[in-house]
DNA sequence: ATGAAAGCGCTAACAT
DNA sequence: ATGTTAGCGCTTTCAT
């Protein structure tokens, strides 16, 4: 009943090799981390012994010398989400072209369990970038303090980021409504701590004011397909002509729901999302969403990340110049989910 | 130009707060790990000192001496696959209840990066839950031998996973074709590592002879949407009634390219799929598939491989028992992208 | 109950 | 070019 003892072997040290291979134990470090400042035939000789032992250097000793471990965190909400997956691609070439290692950390879309991952990964890593952060503020600052970071669709003064141009993409969503007629829309909030989520809805009513439509905020909903019913049932009561959601997979999920109810998308409501995620192309009707760069964001903060945890990087400067703050285009995808608004019942 | 200068902060370290607390490092040490063997008014103090200086233990230090890290990692062979969010889904309850920090690795397919992964991370964590894993039996046994280690969805003698019910689940599919009138089908490959790609190939050829049924299998293809096309076209010109594809990402890929070319699904060709991803259910038409108890199988991994580490487990023994494999279900589930084979012209 | 000291695996001066 | 030594932050005997 008890789990099967597979019997485990007890790693070679670097003084195992140094024994061995009948050098100094700095010389086999030496082998290993600074080449060139050790004889090339010992070099060789060393590496040959270490390779028969199944030596390699452990990388958490190191670190405890060092301060450097060769491993970047990246930390997402909800793995789940496949909004991530782009960013989580893009982060994973660029941290390989840095040569670094990278983990990824969920927080289950909870303030609390992000704060407990850093603090927690914090020693174990050489920095983060943290997508889409609940932490407030203060947290993230403090966060900074004590690790390299970068922000990805957060902005924090004082702390570098890589954010989606929502002001632009919220724009193209309103006008693309407004072209077709709507006079005005909901908004299906997500989750109150995201930053991303506040600033697609400044964005939409900034719009939407300009363009001369009127927008109402429903929610908060969690951003899962399972939170589509409650939102769609809302919206239908309110009689709006478009909805514009937090995110695709809460679009998705309103999508499913109105279709039962038989509610006939674009012909009687339009519905748009954000992310443009896998799924968006093949749900139905295919869903009208803005577009985020995610991998070339995710691949520009973990190159950001590298430039700052590079060795000569970073001492404590006290008069820091404001950090900068990366802003990425973004692009309405226009499918099938949206289209002219239903006529209204005028009399002539 | 140059990234902006975060002032960094030094951490506390055990002894700065000894100082601040007036006492031997060792005591807060053991405030710390082992309350209990200290008096219960110091240890207080120590906690409220250590608190203002934001002092917390440092993990890596820690596991030099113990060799316990107090995390584990979970490694999945492409984390932007909706098959593996089940998966993680799991793990993390699993780890939250173990008290373990999770931290999650993708071998983007590549059985090297893998390696590379399982040889980097493993000092850096107490064990490894491994996914689908890319990885020769060989390299696994050896993985196994540095560390406690739990493969899901891959059985290698001699090590403990957690497994799918392939064999049923493919007899469950012929069988659903069969009483469609099916008399053949054409099975989509995945890649050529893939163990469960294995399974279920070798379940599906099992289950067709014994119904009396032939099975051909096309590729491999590389399971991603973007293979589906090419799957699609080969398909077509083997005039097959039934296909069943790798997994639902592949077939999805398939379905879109079915549409482009105006083949009607279910009537001219049943499709199904492996996993039941996010997505599975709003494709079009809804993807017939097999289910497993991902989440299950994440939890009752790390559930395993948190007793595997546990202080008092697995000491180096030699006549080790076979290792438990735990077989859990899986289940058809019937949607539209399955159904009737189309007539035949007969000649009466 | 607490302190002192050794050591975990490695790197980085400092010697030689 | 290589060996010696002193830590890195923590846990853990062993004393007291």
């Amino acid at each position: 009943m008890s789990p099967p003892p597979p019997p485990r072997k007890r790693r070679a040290t670097i003084t195992t090799v140094a024994e061995a291979a009948g050098v100094a134990p700095s010389t086999v470090s030496r082998a290993f981390s600074n080449p060139g400042r050790v004889n090339h035939v010992t070099r060789e000789h060393v590496l040959e012994v270490a390779a028969r032992l199944g030596y390699s250097p452990d990388p958490t000793a190191r670190a405890l010398g060092t301060g450097r471990t060769g491993t970047v965190a990246l930390v997402v909400p909800d793995i789940t989400n496949p909004y991530f997956a782009g960013v989580v691609k893009g982060a994973e070439r660029a941290a390989a072209e840095a040569r670094l290692t990278l983990v990824i950390g969920d927080s289950q879309e909870s303030p609390a369990q992000e704060e407990r991952l850093v603090e927690r990964l914090g020693r174990a890593v050489d920095g983060f970038v943290i997508m889409a952060s609940r932490m407030p503020d203060e947290a993230l600052r403090r966060a900074a303090e004590l690790n390299p970071l970068v922000l990805v669709n957060r902005a924090v003064p004082g702390l570098t980021s890589v954010v989606a141009d929502f002001a632009s993409g919220t724009r193209q969503i309103v006008t693309h409504l407004a072209s077709h007629g709507h006079r005005s829309f909901v908004f299906l909030g997500g989750p109150a701590e995201s930053w991303s989520g506040a600033q697609r809805w400044i964005g939409l009513r900034t719009a939407a004011e300009e363009l001369g439509l009127s927008a109402t905020r429903f929610g908060p909903y969690t951003p899962t397909m399972a939170s589509g019913p409650a939102a769609a049932d809302a919206l239908l009561t309110s009689g709006a002509t478009a909805v514009v959601a937090h995110n695709d997979v809460l679009a998705i999920g309103v999508l499913r729901r109105l279709e039962e109810r038989g509610v006939r998308v674009p012909e009687q409501l339009s519905v748009v999302g954000f992310d443009d995620i896998f799924g968006a192309d093949f749900c139905h009707p295919p869903l009208t969403t803005l577009a985020e760069r995610t991998t070339e964001a995710g691949g520009r903060a973990v190159e950001t990340l590298a430039a700052l945890t590079r060795p000569g990087a970073v001492p404590a400067s006290p008069e820091a110049p404001p950090a900068p703050v990366r802003v990425l285009p973004t692009q309405l995808v226009v499918r099938h989910s949206s289209g002219p608004a239903p006529r209204r019942e005028v009399t002539p």
